[in-house]
DNA sequence: CCAGCGATGTCACGGCTGTGTAACGGCCGG
DNA sequence: CCGGCCGTTACACAGCCGTGACATCGCTGG
């Protein structure tokens, strides 16, 4: 996977930094996502698909230590802290709540660039996608496995079924439109109008229980969680 | 794996430093083996199984960083390198040759242990380092001996049979898809069009027992576990 | 409050793709 | 020379997918 450029999501809360560190990253041959806190940056995590988070340690509404854990919650892709000081403790919890690497600022550009690729090099050795159990309300999702279970129950699903639950799972709580499904499960581009979301989130519904896909008139369907 | 003390490979030529090391890694929970230069470094990674190295990057006749290519030869076990000074150019060259992590001395004893236990815990995610039995539902496979047994039964596998099943084994649960299988276990780069894999799982099937090996359409086989 | 319309739920069906399975020939090692 | 393992091919079939038709729901404007 990701033979193209590594895409990486960028917390940083210091605008100057923040910019100076996303053009340095570009100039090293990463794709860079930029978010100035730590509650836009889970966001914009949920939002994409990345290969490796960069967090800073102390950021706005959300730290950087609770940020990693909340994405360990649902994903296995190499985490990297930075700090200002490189404190100790600082270092203990962030590696603690899942991070994989720790970088003090200020840091040199091509440092900062082969821990990224030393990190990636060693999460890619072993694929696997690099994510976790979803979890939403009684319903896991096994993105790996393509697998569900309802209570704990296993639940049998075909192949279009599990994807569009996975894709729905990765966004619990947001309502994603037919368009956007379409495209990510599907492959589809732009089937202006098409049945094909509709009757598939009923099949769904019949196996994971009718009240867990809400439906959002004229926009979409989302998962409760 | 390695429910037990992780095993440590120390290389470090200052005797006092080594010594406080040593003592100060098994307080923490490790076990280790000290060398005191390169080339002994080598030989003792040869001669015994280690879960984690612990280099220092100044070191008589073979330098740390020579020392950590020569391992990733060999092995995938996580590589961490010690240096006195933090000089980035050595940063670089440490990660690029193939370390995991970089620590400056003088170093802090729980901040070391922390950043052993978070590499430990990436290797050990999926195989990798000091692969032992796969287990996954009454059935065992090791890798080392390709031989497997289901329910303490021995069965007889031929050596493609028993590749496919360590790679399936290595990622229990999780869907391999059949360009993946035909890469890792017969050296394919891309037949788009084959039933290699298809037979083979077939045969593996009627040996080891039908309902082990999951069909995702469209996606691939998973190991149940 | 009602009528109308667009959006969504539900069902049934047929094509088709992907997979199971058996058989075969060649190659290698003993 | 022979046994058996491997890779290929052919064929059948299960069942999934996608489509269309029709029922229903829920806004929204009059």
């Amino acid at each position: 996977m990701t033979a193209d450029r590594p895409h990486v999501l960028l917390v940083e809360d210091d605008a100057a930094i923040r910019e100076t560190t996303a053009l340095l990253l570009q100039t090293h041959g990463f794709d860079v996502c930029v978010s100035a806190d730590g509650q836009t940056g889970i966001d914009d995590f949920r939002a994409g698909r990345f290969d490796v988070a960069l967090l800073d340690v102390m950021l706005p509404r959300i730290d950087g230590i609770s940020l990693a854990r909340l994405i360990r919650e649902t994903s296995a892709i190499p985490i990297v802290l930075l700090s200002a000081r490189s404190e100790p403790f600082d270092m203990v919890a962030g590696l603690e709540a899942g991070a994989d690497d720790y970088v003090a600022k200020p840091f040199d550009g091509p440092v900062l660039a082969a821990r990224l690729r030393a990190v990636l090099r060693r999460a890619g050795r072993h694929d696997a996608g690099g994510e976790r159990l979803l979890r939403a309300d009684g319903l896991e999702v096994d993105p790996a496995g393509m697998s569900a279970r309802v209570g704990g129950e296993p639940v049998a699903l075909t192949t279009t079924e599990a994807r569009l639950l996975i894709e729905l799972a990765r966004n619990v709580g947001i309502v994603m439109n037919r368009a956007t499904l379409l495209e990510r499960v599907w492959d589809y581009r732009w089937d202006g109008d098409t049945r094909l979301v509709d009757v598939h989130v009923q099949r769904l519904r019949a196996k994971i229980g009718r009240e867990r896909i809400e439906t959002v008139r004229g926009a979409g369907y989302k998962l409760v969680g």
